[in-house]
DNA sequence: CCACTTAAGTTCTTATTTGGAACTTAAGGC
DNA sequence: GCCTTAAGTTCCAAATAAGAACTTAAGTGG
Protein backbone atom coordinates (compact mmCIF):
# COMPACT_ATOMS: atom_id res chain seq x y z
CA UNK A 1 0.00 0.00 0.00
CA UNK A 2 1.38 3.36 -0.94
CA UNK A 3 1.54 7.00 1.13
CA UNK A 4 -1.65 7.95 -0.29
CA UNK A 5 -3.86 5.41 -0.17
CA UNK A 6 -5.45 6.51 2.94
CA UNK A 7 -5.78 9.77 1.62
CA UNK A 8 -9.62 9.15 0.77
CA UNK A 9 -10.28 6.61 3.90
CA UNK A 10 -13.87 7.15 5.86
CA UNK A 11 -12.06 7.20 9.11
CA UNK A 12 -10.09 10.83 9.74
CA UNK A 13 -7.48 9.05 11.88
CA UNK A 14 -6.65 7.21 8.70
CA UNK A 15 -6.36 9.92 6.24
CA UNK A 16 -4.24 11.99 9.26
CA UNK A 17 -2.19 9.10 9.17
CA UNK A 18 -1.60 9.47 5.48
CA UNK A 19 0.38 12.26 6.13
CA UNK A 20 1.82 12.44 9.31
CA UNK A 21 1.82 8.52 9.92
CA UNK A 22 5.78 7.75 9.72
CA UNK A 23 8.18 8.20 12.37
CA UNK A 24 10.53 10.77 10.70
CA UNK A 25 7.52 12.92 9.51
CA UNK A 26 6.36 13.21 13.17
CA UNK A 27 9.90 14.14 14.28
CA UNK A 28 10.54 16.71 12.02
CA UNK A 29 7.03 18.38 13.58
CA UNK A 30 8.47 17.95 16.95
CA UNK A 31 11.99 19.70 15.83
CA UNK A 32 9.37 22.19 14.99
CA UNK A 33 7.66 22.75 18.09
CA UNK A 34 10.75 22.89 19.45
CA UNK A 35 11.88 25.87 17.03
CA UNK A 36 14.24 23.93 14.14
CA UNK A 37 13.45 25.41 10.59
CA UNK A 38 16.15 24.31 8.79
CA UNK A 39 17.24 21.43 6.49
CA UNK A 40 20.44 20.50 8.29
CA UNK A 41 19.02 20.79 11.10
CA UNK A 42 16.44 18.63 10.88
CA UNK A 43 19.24 16.30 9.45
CA UNK A 44 21.01 16.60 12.82
CA UNK A 45 18.50 16.18 14.91
CA UNK A 46 16.44 13.23 13.69
CA UNK A 47 19.06 11.09 12.41
CA UNK A 48 17.65 10.47 9.00
CA UNK A 49 19.21 10.68 5.90
CA UNK A 50 18.82 14.00 4.15
CA UNK A 51 17.34 11.85 1.50
CA UNK A 52 14.40 11.37 3.75
CA UNK A 53 14.45 14.83 5.14
CA UNK A 54 13.99 15.74 1.74
CA UNK A 55 10.90 14.18 0.41
CA UNK A 56 9.09 14.25 4.19
CA UNK A 57 9.71 18.24 3.86
CA UNK A 58 8.09 18.05 -0.01
CA UNK A 59 5.32 16.03 1.84
CA UNK A 60 4.38 18.32 4.87
CA UNK A 61 4.67 21.29 2.61
CA UNK A 62 2.40 19.64 -0.35
CA UNK A 63 -0.15 19.25 2.71
CA UNK A 64 0.20 22.95 3.97
CA UNK A 65 1.29 21.66 7.33
CA UNK A 66 5.03 23.55 6.94
CA UNK A 67 5.64 26.38 4.74
CA UNK A 68 8.66 26.98 2.85
CA UNK A 69 9.81 30.27 3.85
CA UNK A 70 13.10 31.83 2.08
CA UNK A 71 15.38 33.57 4.70
CA UNK A 72 18.34 34.43 2.55
CA UNK A 73 17.83 35.37 -1.21
CA UNK A 74 21.66 34.92 -2.49
CA UNK A 75 22.39 32.22 -2.13
CA UNK A 76 18.79 31.18 -1.85
CA UNK A 77 18.01 29.84 1.48
CA UNK A 78 14.95 28.40 2.76
CA UNK A 79 13.17 27.24 5.70
CA UNK A 80 10.49 25.68 7.39
CA UNK A 81 8.07 26.97 9.47
CA UNK A 82 4.25 25.64 10.49
CA UNK A 83 1.15 27.12 9.45
CA UNK A 84 -1.71 27.45 11.48
CA UNK A 85 -2.88 23.67 10.17
CA UNK A 86 0.56 22.67 11.38
CA UNK A 87 0.58 24.30 14.63
CA UNK A 88 -3.06 22.72 15.46
CA UNK A 89 -1.06 19.50 15.58
CA UNK A 90 0.59 20.20 18.95
CA UNK A 91 -2.12 18.46 20.90
CA UNK A 92 -1.09 14.61 18.95
CA UNK A 93 3.11 15.49 19.78
CA UNK A 94 1.82 16.33 23.51
CA UNK A 95 -0.11 13.25 23.97
CA UNK A 96 2.88 11.21 22.49
CA UNK A 97 4.97 12.99 24.78
CA UNK A 98 3.28 12.58 27.97
CA UNK A 99 2.51 8.44 27.02
CA UNK A 100 6.37 7.98 26.73
CA UNK A 101 7.60 9.91 29.81
CA UNK A 102 4.82 8.20 31.79
CA UNK A 103 5.30 4.21 30.10
CA UNK A 104 8.88 4.25 28.25
CA UNK A 105 11.59 5.61 30.73
CA UNK A 106 15.14 6.23 29.29
CA UNK A 107 16.75 3.39 30.98
CA UNK A 108 20.68 4.81 30.91
CA UNK A 109 23.39 2.50 31.54
CA UNK A 110 25.33 4.98 33.53
CA UNK A 111 22.40 5.45 35.78
CA UNK A 112 23.00 4.98 39.52
CA UNK A 113 20.90 2.35 41.09
CA UNK B 1 18.39 3.91 10.98
CA UNK B 2 16.55 1.22 12.59
CA UNK B 3 12.75 0.58 14.74
CA UNK B 4 14.99 0.09 17.64
CA UNK B 5 17.27 3.20 17.15
CA UNK B 6 14.94 5.46 18.95
CA UNK B 7 14.48 3.68 21.55
CA UNK B 8 16.37 5.75 24.43
CA UNK B 9 15.97 9.10 23.14
CA UNK B 10 16.11 11.47 25.36
CA UNK B 11 13.14 12.82 23.63
CA UNK B 12 9.61 11.18 24.97
CA UNK B 13 7.53 11.98 21.47
CA UNK B 14 10.85 9.75 19.87
CA UNK B 15 10.81 6.77 22.23
CA UNK B 16 6.88 6.19 21.40
CA UNK B 17 7.80 6.65 17.83
CA UNK B 18 10.19 4.07 18.15
CA UNK B 19 6.97 1.51 19.42
CA UNK B 20 3.75 3.17 17.73
CA UNK B 21 5.72 5.33 14.69
CA UNK B 22 4.44 3.67 11.67
CA UNK B 23 0.62 4.27 9.97
CA UNK B 24 0.14 0.41 9.98
CA UNK B 25 0.67 0.12 14.12
CA UNK B 26 -1.42 3.09 14.55
CA UNK B 27 -4.16 1.51 12.21
CA UNK B 28 -4.08 -1.33 14.21
CA UNK B 29 -4.75 0.72 17.66
CA UNK B 30 -7.29 2.71 16.21
CA UNK B 31 -9.18 -0.82 15.26
CA UNK B 32 -8.28 -1.94 18.68
CA UNK B 33 -10.06 0.93 20.43
CA UNK B 34 -12.92 0.33 17.54
CA UNK B 35 -13.58 -3.43 19.25
CA UNK B 36 -11.75 -5.04 16.66
CA UNK B 37 -9.45 -7.94 18.08
CA UNK B 38 -8.60 -10.93 15.65
CA UNK B 39 -6.02 -11.10 12.73
CA UNK B 40 -8.47 -11.64 9.81
CA UNK B 41 -9.86 -8.18 10.83
CA UNK B 42 -7.01 -6.26 11.43
CA UNK B 43 -5.98 -7.14 7.68
CA UNK B 44 -9.53 -6.83 6.33
CA UNK B 45 -10.06 -3.06 8.16
CA UNK B 46 -6.64 -1.74 7.66
CA UNK B 47 -5.75 -2.81 3.95
CA UNK B 48 -2.07 -3.93 5.03
CA UNK B 49 -0.76 -7.16 4.30
CA UNK B 50 -0.77 -9.84 6.95
CA UNK B 51 2.90 -10.23 7.17
CA UNK B 52 2.96 -6.65 8.44
CA UNK B 53 -0.01 -7.46 10.03
CA UNK B 54 1.84 -10.17 11.92
CA UNK B 55 4.83 -8.06 12.61
CA UNK B 56 3.37 -4.82 13.93
CA UNK B 57 1.34 -7.49 16.33
CA UNK B 58 4.39 -9.08 17.66
CA UNK B 59 6.21 -5.78 18.26
CA UNK B 60 2.91 -4.44 20.01
CA UNK B 61 2.64 -7.36 22.50
CA UNK B 62 6.25 -7.35 23.25
CA UNK B 63 5.68 -3.01 24.08
CA UNK B 64 2.79 -4.68 26.36
CA UNK B 65 0.37 -1.96 24.12
CA UNK B 66 -1.68 -5.33 23.37
CA UNK B 67 -2.16 -8.74 25.31
CA UNK B 68 -2.86 -11.88 23.16
CA UNK B 69 -5.46 -13.85 24.70
CA UNK B 70 -6.28 -17.55 23.77
CA UNK B 71 -10.31 -17.28 22.75
CA UNK B 72 -10.78 -21.07 21.80
CA UNK B 73 -8.57 -23.89 22.87
CA UNK B 74 -9.30 -26.32 19.82
CA UNK B 75 -8.02 -25.21 17.53
CA UNK B 76 -5.71 -22.39 19.21
CA UNK B 77 -7.01 -19.32 18.32
CA UNK B 78 -5.48 -16.01 20.10
CA UNK B 79 -7.30 -12.41 19.86
CA UNK B 80 -5.27 -9.05 20.89
CA UNK B 81 -7.20 -6.51 23.69
CA UNK B 82 -5.38 -3.43 24.86
CA UNK B 83 -3.39 -3.50 27.70
CA UNK B 84 -4.13 -0.78 30.29
CA UNK B 85 -0.90 0.73 28.76
CA UNK B 86 -2.23 0.42 25.40
CA UNK B 87 -5.71 2.30 27.00
CA UNK B 88 -3.48 4.95 27.93
CA UNK B 89 -2.63 5.54 24.18
CA UNK B 90 -6.56 6.75 23.64
CA UNK B 91 -5.91 10.62 23.43
CA UNK B 92 -3.42 10.22 20.75
CA UNK B 93 -5.83 8.74 18.62
CA UNK B 94 -8.43 11.49 19.82
CA UNK B 95 -6.03 13.95 18.67
CA UNK B 96 -5.62 12.77 15.24
CA UNK B 97 -9.13 11.80 14.79
CA UNK B 98 -10.05 15.89 15.44
CA UNK B 99 -7.38 17.04 13.47
CA UNK B 100 -7.92 14.99 10.21
CA UNK B 101 -12.23 16.01 10.31
CA UNK B 102 -11.38 19.59 10.59
CA UNK B 103 -8.10 19.14 8.59
CA UNK B 104 -8.82 16.50 5.97
CA UNK B 105 -12.22 16.41 4.96
CA UNK B 106 -13.07 13.35 2.69
CA UNK B 107 -13.90 14.65 -0.90
CA UNK B 108 -16.04 12.34 -2.70
CA UNK B 109 -16.65 12.35 -6.19
CA UNK B 110 -20.30 11.80 -5.71
CA UNK B 111 -20.92 14.77 -3.26
CA UNK B 112 -23.37 16.66 -3.89
CA UNK B 113 -22.49 20.56 -4.97
C1' DC C 1 -14.78 -40.52 4.32
C1' DC C 2 -13.70 -36.47 1.61
C1' DA C 3 -13.85 -31.89 0.16
C1' DC C 4 -14.74 -27.17 1.71
C1' DT C 5 -14.36 -23.47 5.10
C1' DT C 6 -12.36 -20.58 8.85
C1' DA C 7 -8.60 -18.52 11.53
C1' DA C 8 -4.03 -17.33 12.23
C1' DG C 9 -0.05 -17.26 10.60
C1' DT C 10 4.36 -18.35 7.55
C1' DT C 11 6.91 -18.60 3.25
C1' DC C 12 8.31 -17.20 -1.20
C1' DT C 13 9.60 -13.97 -4.86
C1' DT C 14 9.40 -9.49 -6.60
C1' DA C 15 9.00 -4.48 -6.06
C1' DT C 16 9.61 -0.33 -3.35
C1' DT C 17 11.88 2.34 0.18
C1' DT C 18 15.71 3.51 2.84
C1' DG C 19 20.68 4.10 4.16
C1' DG C 20 25.10 6.12 3.44
C1' DA C 21 28.28 8.52 1.14
C1' DA C 22 29.57 11.57 -2.44
C1' DC C 23 28.35 15.29 -5.49
C1' DT C 24 26.14 20.02 -6.81
C1' DT C 25 25.13 24.91 -6.55
C1' DA C 26 25.72 29.42 -4.80
C1' DA C 27 27.73 32.30 -2.12
C1' DG C 28 31.08 34.26 1.81
C1' DG C 29 35.52 34.33 4.23
C1' DC C 30 40.71 33.70 4.69
C1' DG D 1 42.19 30.30 -5.19
C1' DC D 2 40.58 27.18 -1.46
C1' DC D 3 37.68 26.13 2.46
C1' DT D 4 33.16 26.42 4.59
C1' DT D 5 28.06 26.57 4.96
C1' DA D 6 23.42 25.43 3.48
C1' DA D 7 20.18 22.89 1.00
C1' DG D 8 19.51 19.60 -1.68
C1' DT D 9 20.25 15.65 -5.41
C1' DT D 10 22.30 11.39 -7.16
C1' DC D 11 23.99 6.77 -6.91
C1' DC D 12 24.15 1.99 -5.49
C1' DA D 13 23.63 -1.44 -1.90
C1' DA D 14 20.72 -3.07 1.82
C1' DA D 15 16.43 -3.43 4.21
C1' DT D 16 11.33 -3.53 4.03
C1' DA D 17 7.01 -4.28 2.09
C1' DA D 18 3.63 -6.24 -1.42
C1' DG D 19 1.04 -10.07 -3.15
C1' DA D 20 -0.06 -14.54 -3.56
C1' DA D 21 0.24 -19.22 -2.17
C1' DC D 22 0.97 -22.50 1.46
C1' DT D 23 0.37 -24.52 6.40
C1' DT D 24 -1.93 -26.18 10.52
C1' DA D 25 -5.85 -27.49 13.09
C1' DA D 26 -10.14 -28.03 13.45
C1' DG D 27 -15.45 -27.91 12.09
C1' DT D 28 -19.26 -28.66 8.54
C1' DG D 29 -21.98 -30.91 5.01
C1' DG D 30 -22.86 -34.55 1.76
Amino acid sequence: MKWTDLDDNWCPVARTLSLVGDRWTLLILRDCFLGLSRFDQFVASTGATRHLISDRLKRLVDAEILEKQAYSDRPKRYEYVLTEKGQEFAPALMTFKLWGKKHLPVRRTTQAS
